[in-house]
DNA sequence: ATCTCAGAGTTGAAAATTCAACTAATTGAC
DNA sequence: GTCAATTAGTTGAATTTTCAACTCTGAGAT
């Protein structure tokens, strides 16, 4: 019926071509310039790392400008480990402060201040300044959609395939 | 002559529209994603993490399986002293040896041993799957390519800005 | 020749992240 | 009700990365 095809055992690896290959390096160099060199802006002129800075905007988008812990760490796929981590950083800066999470005796509640506030606020011009003149505005916006498609199918396929991915990654 | 543009501030924040928002994210999420599940498969199959993986990639392509630390460096775009780091300890592995550069005295050749291409050889298999897995094979090939000329341009244009990244970035 | 400056690489401490083990509270099965 | 399994979160040590300071060599000017 249909033609037949070319043979491939099972653990026979199909390579990149040159092509794909190149695109997958442009991927690895060009996103540790990015996120770099977005780090280095914000903590040169905020004090906060891009990490810091992601939470403080989850925090933000709340009615109360209250997350647990754990819907932190699944927004930003990060490790609870290494969520409160972070949040006992930016505790000590007194950039969030922490309670007991009223119906679940477990949780516990991070809400940001009020000087986490006025940082976010004086953090988000640089940020966006430095998203759009890095990545943002020097991509063909067809390209940069194209690259959003792509990388909300990485993300849909692996939380999708590790409906726990708790336990794959200490989360 | 032309219309007059609508006034703006030149420190006003152009801020991101809500796709634009998005797809940032996206990027972001994903990238953390895929970077941290490929890292996983390796060491998991194989003991290494993707950053030695990469440096055992690029001495593979030379003749003489060889490079100056400073050659690994900038195609990584890692810092110089975390070449260093993570060299040393790819030679405390066996991995890879190092030795002083023959024409200049400043450098150092980082050479893959033997053991270092088995390895290679090996954890090529499981990454290239890992890469198809988790990202080439699950995009529209023309969103793939997309994406390829955006990260593309994203290094250019961060390369080219700083002639000496090495000030800036400690390399 | 010498002097200064730039380049290559290393070092060790500080900061961030991962990892494995842990406590405490909730859920659900029986 | 009670006990096992799950969920939330933390902890501290190990690993990795960054940061700043440092040595040593090479290059260019005078």
């Amino acid at each position: 019926m249909t033609p037949r095809l070319p043979p491939m055992a099972a653990d026979e690896t199909r390579w990149l071509d040159a092509a794909q290959q190149a695109n997958w390096r442009a991927f690895i160099v060009g996103s540790t310039l990015l996120m770099d060199v977005l780090d280095r802006e914000l903590r040169q002129a905020h004090g906060v790392s891009m990490a810091e800075y992601e939470i403080l905007v989850r925090l933000s988008e709340t009615p109360d400008r209250t997350l647990r812990m754990a819907q932190i760490a699944e927004s930003m796929q990060h490790s609870r480990s290494r969520v409160t981590h972070t949040v006992s950083r930016m505790e000590k800066a007194g950039l969030i402060s922490r309670c007991a999470a009223s119906e679940d005796k477990r949780g516990v509640e991070a809400k940001m201040t009020d000087a986490g506030w006025d940082l976010l606020v004086a953090a988000a011009h640089t940020h966006v300044a430095g998203v759009r003149a890095h990545f943002v505005d020097i991509a063909d916006p067809e390209d940069y959609e194209a690259m959003g498609r792509v990388m909300n199918a990485v993300s849909d396929r692996l939380v999708a395939e590790n409906p726990t991915f708790d336990d794959i990654r200490g989360r």
